[in-house]
RNA sequence: GCGCUCGUAGCUCAGUGGAUAGAGCAAAGGUUUCCUAAACCUUAGGUCGCAGGUUCGAGUCCUGCCGGGCGCGCCA
């Protein structure tokens, strides 16, 4: 096959006529040049408000500076009109040109300097997941590959607090309660889940919460000097499980006693303690703690100081959290890693270990932290702990992807009264009802096995990326595992249709057929023009860290792709059929369909969706 | 009290200061002798919480108010 040229950048070409066309008239500054589709029903196929942001520097009214502008602009020759709207300077484009833009391969995005660590997951090694973790892992994962795909370096890691206090309970409610091994059938993590809910139960007796408390803490102290490692690690193994059917990978774990150890903490304190903001009061409230004054950077609280050292000589989380995030930029070195596991794409995952090795993992420029928007304020503090250390610079280089809980069927959810549902239930229960669709619409499905799990988990995922992080999100079993309407089934069925007719092409004898681009109609042509978005959809989520604007995009291209399926004539025939159209047009309805099919596997795989080839 | 955040169709949500505010679900109707009907096409449904302001232009930015959520621990 011969190589194709990559696809032109037209809103980019078109600014840059246009600015060509401002110097012309003697400006030599101007506001942003902004192109941008005309709405549906319009003339032209893109357009620009600048005449209206120009008319009153130049004292002219915005018809007259777009008409100037179009006597002086310069275009590409596949520019085949361009005229006065209101105040708009209005473009048509070839057909022709349009449709093959859209069959031409993307070039790849320019890689970007300076490496992005995001942290996400970070899920206390205590009990089986559950969908509040859901939304962060979904946004994590997702968000990762969307800024590797538009050419940043990016480090995913995942947090082990193997010292707090929920390890420490689960771990003692295991032993309090004399359990040995789960029962046949039962996942290790969801055991233990159950053992914590039921410590959490049996404390409600204050003569058994004493006992309780007192083993808890000796659980902890051991945790803390790393002596029950192999026992999260089980749980933690576990919990891998879920996050991989998910679709989630990882780069390396950090798990908390290795901070703490490799004393990282106690050297994030030294360098804190040279702040004139850092100090111990002789007297007060605060008396014998380490704190830390965050007056300075965040204004308007009522208690500005922060404790970073009890005064029982013990660390707060939110100074290990300081440690790790100057690890995390490298102020401060030390962490040892070996290899942990082999994931499902093949990838090894690292993890920190006392045995380990130094490796160049950390020392990033930027660093996201996907955590729930209730800790806002810690995270706050840690990046004030910043510019304690005196580097605002880092500071500013810290990002917060803060996202609103998650309801479950309107109501709060509580890990501790066990009112959850957990990711594997979810996920298992997808997959179910996929089966039972498929039984009933492709009951000759080559494989349904594999296609429900990919359906059912795209249910799941798509459904914690559709919408905006810091929107409420209420889940519901009929809605999230819904596969009509707004869902990543709908996108993956518009991936597998795309591909049967391409299966039948290929069957025919048709995939090498020439297109004929001059033969393209409206119905390819709004089809292509949602396709040449995708790059714009892409750089947007990345820009704002928002996967959901990638979701959203993908829904309006499954919904065009679905639109030109279902075209018909007046008379109600099929207006667009690919294999039986016409010569030359039937090749170019081929390029479009593999046009639209890759798009949407990339996109789906940008949002850690699997695309089935048959549903 | 202070701080953050949300308020768009009956419900769930899109909508980087630009053209007539859009989807899905729910409701009513229609489309398979045709490449997968998990789809498509109609119809109906809106004081974009309220009031000011900035702007040539505001659902989008600013201020105030109303209503919901969250945060402000020597908890993690």
């Amino acid at each position: 096959m011969a190589v194709r040229a990559s696809r032109p950048d037209i809103k980019s070409q078109l600014k840059e006529a246009i600015a060509q066309a401002l110097e012309t008239l003697g400006l030599s500054e101007w506001p942003e040049i902004v192109v941008q589709e005309t709405p549906v029903g319009k003339e032209g196929d893109y357009g620009t408000p600048i005449a209206m942001a120009l008319a009153r520097s130049l004292r002219q009214a915005p018809p007259q500076i777009a008409a100037e502008l179009l006597h002086n602009i310069q275009l590409p020759p596949w520019v085949r009109r361009t005229f006065v709207v209101g105040g708009y300077l209005n473009f048509e484009l070839e057909p022709a040109f349009l449709v093959e833009a859209a069959t031409q391969p993307l070039p790849p995005f320019p890689a970007q300097k300076g490496k992005v660590l995001l942290e996400h997951t970070s899920v206390n090694p205590n009990k089986e997941l559950h969908v509040g973790h859901l939304r962060n892992i979904c946004l994590g994962d997702s968000l990762a590959r969307i800024l590797r795909f538009v050419g940043h370096p990016v480090e995913v890691m995942n947090y082990i607090d193997d010292t707090g206090r929920q390890a420490a309970e689960s771990l003692f409610a295991l032993g309090y309660f004399g359990l040995d091994a789960p029962p046949p059938g039962v996942k290790y993590d969801h055991w233990v889940g159950q053992a914590y809910v039921r410590l959490h139960q049996a404390m409600d007796d204050p003569e058994k919460k004493a006992t309780i408390e007192q083993g808890v803490q000796e659980i902890l102290h051991r945790l803390e000097e790393g002596r029950l490692r192999d026992e999260v690690d089980k749980i933690l193994r576990a919990q891998l499980q879920t996050m991989y059917r998910l679709g989630a990978e990882y780069d390396l774990l950090v798990w908390e006693s290795d901070i703490v150890r490799e004393g990282l903490l106690q050297q994030a304190l030294k360098a804190l303690a040279r702040s004139p903001l850092v100090f111990r009061p002789r007297e007060g409230k605060y008396a014998g703690a380490l704190v830390m004054d965050t007056s300075p950077f965040i204004p308007g609280l009522e208690d500005p100081y922060l404790v970073l050292l009890r005064s029982n000589g013990t660390s707060t989380y939110t100074a290990k959290d300081i440690a790790l995030q100057f690890w995390k930029m490298g102020l401060l070195k030390g962490l040892c890693f070996r290899p942990y596991d082999t994931q499902p794409s093949g990838a090894p995952l690292y993890s920190t270990h006392p045995e380990g090795q130094p490796m160049p993992f950390g020392g990033a420029d930027e660093t996201i932290n996907v955590v729930d928007a209730r800790q806002s304020h810690a995270l706050r503090v840690v990046q004030a702990s910043l510019e304690v250390e005196g580097r605002p610079d880092l500071a500013q280089r810290c990002f917060h992807l803060a996202y609103e809980t998650v309801l479950l069927e309107g109501r709060q959810m509580s890990g501790r009264k066990g009112i959850v549902v957990s990711v594997d239930e979810v996920m298992d229960e997808a997959v179910r009802r996929v089966r039972a669709v498929m039984a009933e619409k492709n009951p000759d499905h080559p494989n349904p096995k594999e296609a429900a799990e990919q359906i059912g988990v795209g249910a799941v995922r798509f459904a914690m990326l559709k919408t905006e992080a810091k929107k409420q999100i209420d889940f519901r079993y009929e809605q999230a595992l819904s596969l009509e309407g707004d869902t990543g089934p709908y996108v993956q069925y518009a991936y597998a249709r795309a591909g049967s007719i391409l299966r039948k092409a290929e069957e025919q004898g048709l995939f090498q057929e020439q297109a004929d681009f001059a033969q393209a109609t409206p119905f390819e042509l709004a089809l292509a023009k949602v396709i040449l978005r995708f790059p714009e959809a892409v750089q947007d989520a990345a820009r704002n860290k928002a996967p959901h604007i990638l979701a959203q995009y993908l829904l309006e291209l499954a919904a065009a792709w679905n639109s030109f399926y279902n075209a018909k004539t007046p008379e109600g025939r099929p207006a667009t059929p690919v294999l039986t159209a016409p010569l030359g047009l039937r090749g170019l309805r081929l390029e479009l369909v593999r046009a639209l099919r890759q798009t949407l596997k990339q996109g789906l795989s940008l949002l850690g969706l699997q695309a089935p080839e048959v549903m």
